[in-house]
Formats: structure tokens, C-alpha cells, sequence
DNA sequence: CTGCATCCGAGGCGATACTG
DNA sequence: CAGTATCGCCTCGGATGCAG
């Protein structure tokens, strides 16, 4: 929780809400976060399932994006003793219910594209 | 709409969902966006209105992200032709629905950090 | 007051090659 | 298979100064 996003006041409301928003935005922010929740809402998935899925991300930026959302509570990672070893990527509960946030994005979005365009 | 997010497909579901999930990130993504929306939320506000209560902002910061989400139509500016001259800011109709996926972001959020803290 | 022009550093992200 | 290491670009955002 907390990373590049500063810790100054938004004058929304009181700061519990202010840092309630910090932390949707820390998780759903950046370039990968979202393909990969999406991708993972369809169920458990290993590295190179996500990589092949997730068109045109690297090796590198998957790595690191898994990494943050196991620390943020989002993604369970799953080694099995295999060999080779197989690791196992899922969504947490939390991280289920983050698609409440996602339909409020989409319904807000068409309505406004509806309102933009005529 | 569209700026910088590329047109790449999130493997969620249907491409008009993807759009409008994109769309709503462009008006809510990078430091400001929030904390001007916020504000605005408040009410009809002038620059340096805006600049003194969006504390840490500087003038040029303010003055593109209002024009980008004039640009976007999230924020309505209007000049009064006095001396010197006055703009004032607000939001459009669409502008203040968005409260509606600030709301979303809130409450899981706030469950989120429940759910981990304990 | 309401901005725009310029410069600059930090960090996000991509490309590529390599390891256990 | 599941990552790591290195390099380098490029965009975001801060600082400062100037203009209408």
C-alpha cells in the first residue's frame, strides 16, 4: 500500500476516504494491472498463461506487476513442487471484488461517451 | 479521449467495455485529476481558487490538466470579460457522476484495507 | 489574474539477453 | 518454466521565468 502516490490531502472529504481512493488507484493504475486482474478473473493461471494471454507484455513488467499485486493483497501466488517448478497466479477475494469498481468505470464511461458523442 | 493509453485489447470482455474502462481512466489517472475533480465538486471555482486549495500545485500543472479535462468534458470553463479577467470553473453533468465510480473506489477501498489490516 | 515556454530530473516501461 | 539483469527511451511532473 502506498507507493509513488504522495501522501498530501485531497480535499474531498475526510482522509479516510482520501486514502480509500489512494488505494484503488495504487492497484489499478499502470499499464498492466488491469489486463492481468481481467485476466485472472477467469481463473487461475500460470506465468506463461498470463504472458501468452496479456498481449505484448514482457517477461519483465509481468514479474514486476504480479510481484505488487501479491504485496497489495490483490493476486495469491502458488508454487507447486514440480519439476520444472509451476507457479500458480489468482485473484484474492479482494481482489474479486475490485470488478465493483471496474462496472462502475464502465457504466460511467458508456454514459459519458454517450453524453460526449450525442 | 485517448491520450496517452495505448488501443491495445484488455482480455476482460468486449471491447466497449474496455473503452469505457479506458476512458474513465484517462479522466481520472495522474496526480491532479482527482484532487481538481474534488474540489470542483464543491462547487464553481476560479484558478486561483483552485491553486490555493489544491495545496503543492503549480499554475502550469493546473492549467493543463483543466484543459484536458475540459478537453474531455469533465470540466465547463467560462470567461467573464471583466478587468483583469476572471475564468470560472465547474463541472459538467457528466463531470459530477463520476461520483459515482469515486464511490465504488471508496468502499472497496476501505474494505480492502479491512480485509488485510484485520 | 490566468496562464504559456523552457528546462530538467525521476520513474515507468520496452528490448534484449541471461539464469536456476 | 519462471523469472532476473542491463540498458535506454520517453512521458510525467516540478521549477522558474515571462506574457496578455
Amino acid at each position: 500500500m502506498e507507493k509513488t502516490i504522495d501522501k498530501e490531502k485531497l480535499p474531498l472529504c475526510s482522509g479516510e476516504y482520501v486514502l480509500a481512493v489512494k488505494d484503488t488507484m495504487n492497484v489499478i493504475s499502470g499499464k498492466w494491472k488491469l489486463p492481468i486482474i481481467g485476466s485472472l478473473s477467469y481463473g487461475v493461471k500460470r506465468f506463461k498463461e498470463l504472458e501468452r494471454e496479456i498481449q505484448k507484455i514482457t517477461p519483465r513488467m509481468l514479474s514486476k506487476e504480479l510481484k505488487e499485486l501479491e504485496l497489495n493483497s490483490i493476486v495469491k501466488r502458488t508454487v507447486h513442487d514440480t519439476t520444472p517448478v509451476t507457479v500458480e497466479y489468482e485473484l484474492t477475494p479482494s481482489g474479486k471484488k475490485i470488478k465493483r469498481v471496474l462496472d462502475a468505470m464502465v457504466a460511467w464511461g458508456l454514459e459519458h461517451r454517450e453524453n460526449v458523442m450525442g
